[in-house]
DNA sequence: GCTTGACCTTTGTGTAACCCAAAGGTTTTA
DNA sequence: TAAAACCTTTGGGTTACACAAAGGTCAAGC
């Protein structure tokens, strides 16, 4: 099958499966008329591994080093063991982030909303945010991003 | 002062104060015998002001606006207001995210301590993670990244 | 046979907020 | 005066794709 028809069976979009190709995570035959890639049904099977990897919070570079595991004939299971154990306190440690982010903007809006809209003068430019602590010097855990 | 001089009373990296100037956020003088970027106490203001805002959760493309209202004389707050309201939801949002992948994680982990590493053949790469549901078609909102 | 539309290819760009390296000029200090 | 420390700009790396462009391929209908 052809890019578009494995991407729908495995609910994914074709630029995702174009990239999973180009990283090397897949590697389909080549249809040696038109230079297609041509995908089998392991390759299905692959892919839908690969979605559940993902689903459990592993990265392609991740799953990369499991595949190339298994592809070798070894068993990746102590990897993904591994693997998880290193994440799973990422992620603990990462709300924890976010929940003292939301935090911080629950009490802004909160004090905010007595506080007048002022008019930038040559010593402050937004009294809400100012009103705020300084941040503690080097604390970049305190600078979170939101990924969508 | 030069560079890191303000990153250093800023708390920040030299490479940060830099980012931001090129960025538009900073906009030094420049001392004419050697080009160097010269910062005065309203540049440190403005980059503490920079900090505050990036603990509160925003983004260095609203930051950027926020500062460009307060340079033209308009109060940035009411904008404030209305990014804050925007971006507090999908924080929160992102909280569940994770805290649905950490539990499928530790559900993972946990099932997983019952069963042995197998070896891959024709069928199966890895049972640990082939033992858990498919992912929903199209559910992109699943598939969760750490950023650090 | 030909057009149209759907599909395929590769290549390159963009995303967020920086970090890091390289090459070369400047300033400070011992 | 020479080394150490600092400055400049430019360009590449990070994540997991999305998207656009330019051009080849293919099935269907006229």
């Amino acid at each position: 099958m052809k890019v578009s028809e494995l991407a729908r069976k495995a609910g994914v979009t074709a630029e995702t499966v174009r990239h999973y190709t180009r990283e090397g995570l897949l590697d389909p035959q080549r249809d040696p008329h038109n230079g297609y890639h041509l995908f089998d049904h392991t390759d299905l099977e692959r892919l839908q591994f690969i979605q559940r990897a993902r689903t459990l919070g592993f990265s392609i570079a991740e799953i990369h080093q499991i595949l190339e595991h298994a592809d070798q004939g070894d068993s990746p299971c102590p990897l993904v063991r591994d693997l998880m154990a290193e994440r799973l306190p990422q992620i603990r440690a990462r709300i924890r982030e976010l929940e003292e982010l939301a935090a911080r903007m629950e009490q802004a809006l909160s004090a905010w909303s007595e506080m007048p809209d002022g008019t930038p003068d040559g010593h402050s430019l937004c009294r809400l945010i100012e009103s705020f602590p300084e941040p503690l010097s080097g604390d970049a855990e305190t600078r979170s991003e939101v990924s969508s």
